[in-house]
DNA sequence: GATTATTTACTCGGATAGGATGTGTCCGAGTGGCTTAGG
DNA sequence: CCTAAGCCACTCGGACACATCCTATCCGAGTAAATAATC
């Protein structure tokens, strides 16, 4: 039930990006270096953000990978969605109407009480997911630097040529 | 990413115990055929909340199932983490600690903003589910009752001589 | 008839397979920049 | 020197294995009731 390892992977992905610069673009497996994870499965983490928007791909030699859309844009609900599917936490498969005590089918009309709890959780989970967009990461991220790692983060930068189109 | 199915089976067997009277018992076997579920399956999720302390099984010829605390003390949050092993949704691996641009550990004090907004999340999400208790859903299962299910379970009940007990 | 030992039917619990999903890897199609030949 | 064509290096994306967890099933250990034997 847990949530999948790539959306932690995603996450900082796309904080990364949104730090870079207005039309700058990294490539996949550096990003996935600079992260410390095994580019090959990261990639396909990427697609899924690729194919819903969250992310451009640039193809091409100098290609890489670059936001979709400004940071504000995206919420940190949106990341979690692409990379789960656009699943919900909570499946009702209506057992209620299972069994030899249920009634006909017309008679359930409202959710279940349990069914209604669930998805109230449901909510107010992504409800605290879709308040925090890209945009207030990177905010609080630049407020509180981690000792040295803007500037080891630089120096790779520039030492790797992994950022392209600035 | 999504709950396992024993969940909604565990939330809607509790809720059944919980309607029971006081001192009566169930076969496992019989509370999955009330409710149209697998019985081989559905009696390993009632062993996780027998581990957990929630559910009582009586042994022997007329043994069963029954709660093993007052329905107030129960919350869907109790049933869910019992069935779900305790784990959080979502976990943090510090994949800002990798890397070839990561500090030293002992610059890494605070949780990463990412985590912060993720387990914030996750504990709005546990809030809504420690709010509800099996007395709760109880109390409004009774307020809303489905056309003929009540007396198809008496007669079901009494038919089949699984209420054990009373 | 009451008591006790035995049988028996029925319970839960764990050991054991199968399937779906998450994880991990690889290679090919496609693109844009670089090189080079020509004007 | 400038232009244009061709080559090449590099990119992403999808096809292909492996591992883990969820799902599903069965059978055995153990218990309490029912039974039978005894006093």
């Amino acid at each position: 039930m847990q949530l999948s390892e790539t959306v932690e992977w995603g996450l900082h992905a796309c904080l990364a990006l949104a730090m870079m610069p207005e039309g700058a673009r990294i490539p996949a497996h550096a990003l996935a270096e600079y992260h410390g994870l095994k580019p090959s499965y990261f990639s396909k983490a990427m697609q899924k953000l690729v194919a819903a928007g969250i992310v451009r791909s640039i193809e091409g030699r100098s290609g890489g990978l670059a936001l979709a859309r400004p940071a504000d844009d995206v919420s940190v609900l949106h990341i979690v969605m692409a990379l789960e599917d656009q699943k919900t936490l909570f499946r009702c498969t209506e057992i209620r109407q299972k069994g030899p005590c249920a009634a006909a089918p017309k008679h359930y009309t409202a959710p279940c009480n349990i069914a209604r709890v669930m998805h109230k959780a449901d909510a107010e989970w992504r409800r605290v997911l879709a308040e925090t967009s890209l945009a207030d990461l990177r905010k609080s991220a630049v407020a509180e630097p981690i000792f040295g790692v803007n500037e080891a983060t630089q120096a790779w930068l520039s030492e790797t040529g992994a950022l392209r189109g600035v």
